[in-house]
This record gives structure tokens, C-alpha cells and sequence, in this order.
DNA sequence: AAAAAATCGTGATTTTTTTCTCAATAAGCG
DNA sequence: CGCTTATTGAGAAAAAAATCACGATTTTTT
């Protein structure tokens, strides 16, 4: 969840974090043919005022029109160039469990310019079989894989256990991003980016969120 | 990600934020046995000062040991408490697809207190078949289900096309927190506690950051 | 028993993020 | 064409979050 980089630090994170869901949002209304939006319709899917819109996507450069707002074709174009999602990414994926699988199969990703190239796993049972369109490697293919197609991105959906020992295994042969899905909190050079995902902090926090609209049903 | 909820505005959500990547520090430190943990080791997972450390945990009321740092289980404790996880939370899983079956195989999960009930599908060739531990159900069971067991959350893992009608289906037998995997921006009452996971946003944020180290490599 | 060392807890300060306010701009309309 | 309206953009103000600074507390060492 956080990137342990201090690199970028000089950039306004808490804004950089929202402009992916505008990226979503807008494709929506792309597909509804909308051809504008404004600050107080981003607005209202998010707890902050529509004034913060704006300078979420002054960030980008593109400028709104008066009356109208912003132009949606135009704006999610400039979040594209923004962060870079016009960019073709380059993946290998290793763990090719169910949540590898639910990855590999994900619409998603595709949308944000993440090319999953080749899927790893240590399992010499699951080695040559199909998932997805893809066939399952052994890891013994990785450094070959990474070179020939200048890999970028490593994402980890193996059991904890085995997360650490990948992750230094990929960022020895030179991959610059870990986008980490295993429970844990890896350790990684500084030169590396990496992102942790928790999917059971959402669980937390929404039992934490519960618990106190439970309180405030029965108290004061 | 956001929770639409003005409800609980009061307090810092940032720290909270924070808070169940503690659990995780401190359930891996258990493990090791560990028994103090200072204020500096857990920030050095994080970007943010020792202070902040500190001021998070005062919000759970736990009180550290001078000179030794704080107890890994009392603290562990502490957060359990404060967050609701040792308070058990049922919940019903909609769309046994790739990502649902992840999920209601996930580990963490239940390390959160939330336990999956059931699992429904729209899928007439779905329904009655094995999905870990589950059959999966019929979406004509799910207002007997909610009722005998208490349900207070829904996850959302169907495609989105079928996400809003699902939220509203649910909603109106009376869940009351709704966990959302499809990428796209629900909309509920004021009184239902929304999270949004959007799986892409992590792989935008890391396509931003990769293209940002580029250039830094390349400029000057 | 006193001194040193490590670490917490918290008030003060700084920085970052968000909101408030309002002038400027473009569109629609009489 | 000028008036009205909706909306942006940007500077000022407020609020929130993070860091700094330091006293307090406990353990270890001498």
C-alpha cells in the first residue's frame, strides 16, 4: 500500500491516489457517450469537495471549460499521459494461484496499459499447464524472460512464505517494480518501487466501520 | 477506497488507515516470537516518522513500555480490539468467479474476524456445484440466508455489469457494509458503509512511478 | 545508588491537504 | 448584444497530518 520510496515524496500523494478512480469513472461515461463532466459530479463519489477535483486535475495540466466542465474523452486522455497508462507495461507474474489466476484473467489491467507476459510458479505439478492463455513456467526460465521482453513489473500472488525469496530472486535479474499481493511486508533496495496490496485491510476496516455504526445505534 | 459515509468524518483516517498493516507487522513478529517492538521498526515500513507511529497506536489506548518499546501481543491485542476483528462479522460472497473463489480461499480473511457464510451465484450452471467449502447458492436463498445468520457485509465479486443490481438487492434486505470488487463506483444510501477495492488503481499507481524513475534516470 | 541509554508520550511547530471565496470565462437566452 | 447562469481556476484560509523537541519513565550499567 505504501510505497517505501521516498524518491517522489515531493508530490502530492493523497492526490495522485484518487485520479486512478476518476480514470474509472470517466471510462464509464465514455462508454455512456457523455461528452462532459464536472468538478461537482467527480466530486460527488468521493468525500472531498469539488474544489479539490480541480486541483486534483490541475495536476495533469488539462484545463476544464467554463459552464461546461471537462471535456471526458479529453480529461481521461490526460490522466492516461499522467500516469503514464498509455505507456505498454510489461509484467511476469508469479504464483499462479487463485488469486495469480484472478489477476491473469482481471479486464482490468489491460485498461491500464499492464501486459502480463509470462506466469512463474514453483509448483513442478502446475509447470506446463494452462491458465488463462498462458502456459506456466518454471522460474528457471525467468532470466530469459526478463531479458527478451525488458520486463518492468514483478507481481507476486505466492504464499507468503515463499514471497521474500521471489522477490529478491526478480529484483537480482533487474526488475524495477514489485507490486506485492502476498500478506507480508518484503523488504526491497531503495531503487525499487514497491507496491503492497492487503486485501484483508479492507476487511479491517470495514469491521472497524461496523462496529462503530453499531455503536452509535445503540448510544447517544 | 472511499468510504462515501460522512458519518464517521471525526476521525483521522489516515492513521487508521495505518492501523491493519500494523496487525500484519505484528502477527509476522509474533510468529518469531517476538516480545517488544519499538516505534522506530514499525516506521521503517512506512514513510512516515516514529512520532506517527506512536500517536496511531495512542488512538487504540494501548500504552507502550519505555526503553523496551511496546508488547507484540498486548499491542496485537489492543488493535483487535480497537479495529472490531475479534468481534466475528459474517458476510455473503456474490460471483464465485476467479477473483471470488481467491477470496473466499484467502487466508487473511478470517485473520480479520469475517467470515464468509455463503457464497451466491446468478449462474444457473454455477449453482449446487463446489467452490472451497461452499455450494453455491441461488440468489432466491439469499433473504433466508441473511436472516438466520445476521449478515452484515456483502462482497462484490460479480462483473460489473451486474454490480449495481446486486448492491441494490442486497441493500434492501437490510446489509449494511457492502465490499466491492467491481471497478466501477457504486452508489447507496447514506446509511450503508461502501469500500470500494479497485484492483487497477495499484497497477496505474505503479505505472505512474515507473515513469516517473525513468525519466529521473534519463533527465537531469 | 547514581548515571547512562533507550524509548515512550505529548505539546508545539511545520507541512500538507482540504475547503472557502470569488473573479474570470464561456454558453444560452431574451 | 447584454444579461444570466454554470462552472472553472486560483489565491487565501482552515483543517488535518506529520514532524520536531523534549520531559518522563524504565532498564541497564557502572
Amino acid at each position: 500500500m505504501y510505497a517505501e520510496n521516498k524518491l517522489f515524496k515531493n508530490l502530492p500523494e493523497q492526490y495522485l491516489k484518487r485520479i486512478p478512480f476518476y480514470h474509472q469513472i470517466l471510462s464509464e461515461l465514455a462508454l455512456k457517450n457523455e461528452a462532459y463532466v464536472s468538478s461537482r459530479y467527480l466530486a460527488g463519489f468521493f468525500n472531498v469537495d469539488e474544489t479539490q477535483i480541480r486541483k486534483d486535475i490541475s495536476l495533469t495540466g488539462y484545463k476544464g471549460k467554463p459552464k461546461y466542465g471537462y471535456s471526458v474523452q479529453g480529461l481521461k486522455e490526460a490522466i492516461e499521459a499522467y500516469l503514464g497508462i498509455n505507456y505498454h507495461n510489461t509484467a511476469v507474474l508469479f504464483g499462479a494461484g487463485k488469486l495469480g489466476t484472478a489477476l491473469i484473467e482481471y479486464e482490468g489491467l489491460a485498461d491500464y496499459g499492464l501486459e502480463i507476459i509470462a506466469v512463474f510458479d514453483n509448483n513442478p505439478v502446475k509447470i506446463g499447464s494452462p491458465v488463462g492463455h498462458f502456459n506456466i513456467l518454471s522460474p528457471s526460465a525467468l532470466p530469459r524472460v526478463i531479458r527478451s521482453f525488458d520486463i518492468g513489473i514483478a507481481i507476486l500472488t505466492v504464499p507468503k512464505t515463499a514471497a521474500q525469496e521471489v522477490c529478491d530472486q526478480v529484483t537480482a535479474m533487474g526488475i524495477k517494480a514489485i507490486w506485492n499481493f502476498a500478506p507480508l511486508q518484503l523488504s526491497v533496495g531503495m531503487d525499487v518501487i514497491l507496491r503492497n496490496e492487503n486485501l484483508a485491510a479492507g476487511a479491517a476496516l470495514l469491521s472497524y466501520y461496523l462496529k462503530k455504526s453499531n455503536h452509535r445505534q445503540e448510544g447517544p
